[in-house]
DNA sequence: CGTTACCGGTTAAACGATTAATCACCTGCA
DNA sequence: TGCAGGTGATTAATCGTTTAACCGGTAACG
């Protein structure tokens, strides 16, 4: 049965109509009468027949595809955002075509570039810190953080770093560790100030990492052994890895998690649930997210065109809720602050340690 | 400068020369005069002459994109395989459309509906295991596993595991833990397959996680204490995921990685470097599999056309090379064997436990 | 009864690039 | 001089869809 693939004509001669009318008929855009429609619906679902997005997209203008691109594909949240993003496309029927920016300035803009080449009607962009989306000829989401000027949706992270700090808070956390990547990302200055906030009166101290591993070394400890021993009792991580990378210290330290101190992330990625203790985490709610940064894009492509700029000259896309609640995960890894001081007293620490075989 | 973007007629216009001499120019195709060429070429880039896909596609009915099919966007693994293939394909000029299947066949099915309604002109497959690409009417090539019928390039999952096996054995294990998780998958018999090979002589038990979560209920204790105890040295893991919750229930158990235990995974996943140990893994060549799958869609895309078939129909593509080596990286989780049995003998272990502080 | 409005379609012109066919011109050779 | 052959460019058809414009016919309306 190798059948050519069938055309518009190929369903008109069928019928003996033309093909405006087919075209009609399917988009239910002009008019047509009901059964002559339902007769055409019917025909050109028994001969299989596709549209062609080639001939569309030149009469039309419209690719029917938006660009995705990513500071780092690399990152471990970008499975589920490039899902959801995905979902949330093909629900409104636009494909993704995916875009590495391998982290640099340079190659963001490059890949922009390609992107633009292929005809994207409008993109989103999640953006290294720092950079600035530059150049692009078509609509543009930014998903970054809400404190980003130009961002046009993420998740709270402010408000989430909240909320996480309330829950050590509540749990009689009074002496809390900090651990942040780097301080020129808003995203983490919101999450960690967050946290903060939340965490009231109680006694903050935070360490960033890239400072610190500039002077000891890619991979050095982060001497968490010594904070537990100077009387931290709960250590706030920047992200589930940052989280993994403090957990990991801790147990080969001997300390216990949650017993000794809680461990909190951020992102519940999916190693979370599968690791001893289970990590208490901030989830962002991608599904959302993704969904309203296309409605925003979506809705930037059909104005009829803003009364000024007729480029719509790459600026960026407004949405109507630009922050996303993050729900709390509760898992194994937050308890209740233990009271006494650590290690100096080695006595009652025994029955942790019993707890340890269980 | 509000200029319409320039078309083919534009350029051509401003150089008193037809259409078909500027397009014949632009590609090398036809006959034009070389200086002629060159100002042609020079005028495209001055006007910022960006060709249109649509009107391309439509003529040489090559969309230029290919689809990338993953059973589960999630997959820890798929960033990196998404960004090998990304940068494989922009290398020779093709753009990467997603879809995501949803781990069903359904789905997987629909999304690879979705893909030739968007024209793509092939597609890379990672399926879901078990799942059989079907109904696709263009060249497809399938990344899963060597001996996986069908399969049309993948890591060799065998001989890494047996390099695995290797290192192990080398490092005196005469006991060793296999965790899997299902019997139904081609990549984890392979990979298990090897890693005994590679133990020859050495004692092995495997345990299926999915089996064990069926009776014990979902991430459950994999019982790795009581392994240890009865004289496991060595645990190796499908999985970097699984070797973490391998790690991490270890460590939450007091007992040391890799002093009383060596455990290992596969992947090569983001985390591996930054948890404490080190997790010594398995890495496959993500770029090199990527440019062969590619390289075989592009060859199945550009034949000029197979005698029998019109429609090409459906076959997966075959690849010059269908196993890619994987690379074998060591970090800390792995060391000597420990001459003792554990824990029945708890003298000399203090010196362990001294480690541990350090 | 004449004018208007609508209804269910058809015609034909784009959209932008590619490419086979054609053509004018020049060179070389008999 | 006449003809074959090559060169550098043009002409025009084509890909498949959308859509503004048009059209004959009928019903409504003043």
């Amino acid at each position: 049965m190798s059948r050519q693939k069938p055309r518009l004509a190929r369903i008109a001669d069928a019928l003996g109509v033309s093909t405006a009318t087919v075209s009609n008929a399917l988009s239910g855009k002009g008019r047509v009468s009901p059964e002559l429609a339902e007769r055409i619906r019917a025909t050109a679902a028994e001969l299989g027949y596709v549209p062609s997005v080639a001939g569309r997209a030149l009469r039309t203008g419209r690719s029917g595809v938006l660009g995705l691109v990513l500071a780092d594909i690399s990152n471990p949240l970008f499975p589920k955002l490039a899902q959801a993003i995905e979902n949330s496309a093909a629900k409104v029927g636009y494909g993704i075509l995916i875009a590495d920016s391998h982290g640099d300035v340079t190659a963001q803009t490059q890949a922009i570039e390609r992107l633009i080449e292929r005809g994207v009607d409008g993109m989103i962009v999640v953006p290294r810190r720092g950079t600035w989306v530059t150049g692009a000829s078509c609509p543009v989401a930014v998903i970054d953080s809400p404190s980003t000027p130009g961002n046009t949706v993420a998740a709270d992270h402010w408000s989430g770093g909240q909320g996480l700090g309330l829950h050590l808070y509540s749990l009689g956390h009074k002496h809390v560790l900090l651990l942040g990547n780097s301080t020129a990302s808003n995203v983490q200055n919101d999450r960690l100030g967050g946290v903060k906030a939340g965490l009231g009166s109680a006694k903050v101290e935070t360490i960033w990492i890239e400072k610190l591993e500039a002077q000891s070394g890619q991979g050095c400890s982060l001497g968490l052994a010594e904070a537990v021993a100077r009387g931290v009792t709960a250590i706030a991580a920047i992200s589930d890895l940052v989280a993994l990378r403090a957990l990991t210290e801790l147990q080969r330290a001997g300390i216990a998690v949650p017993e000794d101190v809680s461990v909190t992330g951020f992102d519940d990625l999916i190693w979370s649930s599968v690791i001893t203790p289970g990590l208490t985490t901030m989830r962002m709610d991608v599904a959302t997210i993704a969904d309203i940064a296309i409605a925003a894009v979506l809705d930037a492509i059909n104005q009829p065109h803003v009364a000024g700029s007729r480029g719509t000259d790459g600026d960026t896309v407004i949405a109507s809720q630009p922050k996303v609640p993050m729900e709390l995960v509760v898992r194994q890894s937050t308890g209740p602050a233990r009271k006494s001081a650590y290690p100096n007293d080695n006595k009652t620490d025994n029955l942790t340690a019993g707890e340890l075989i269980q």
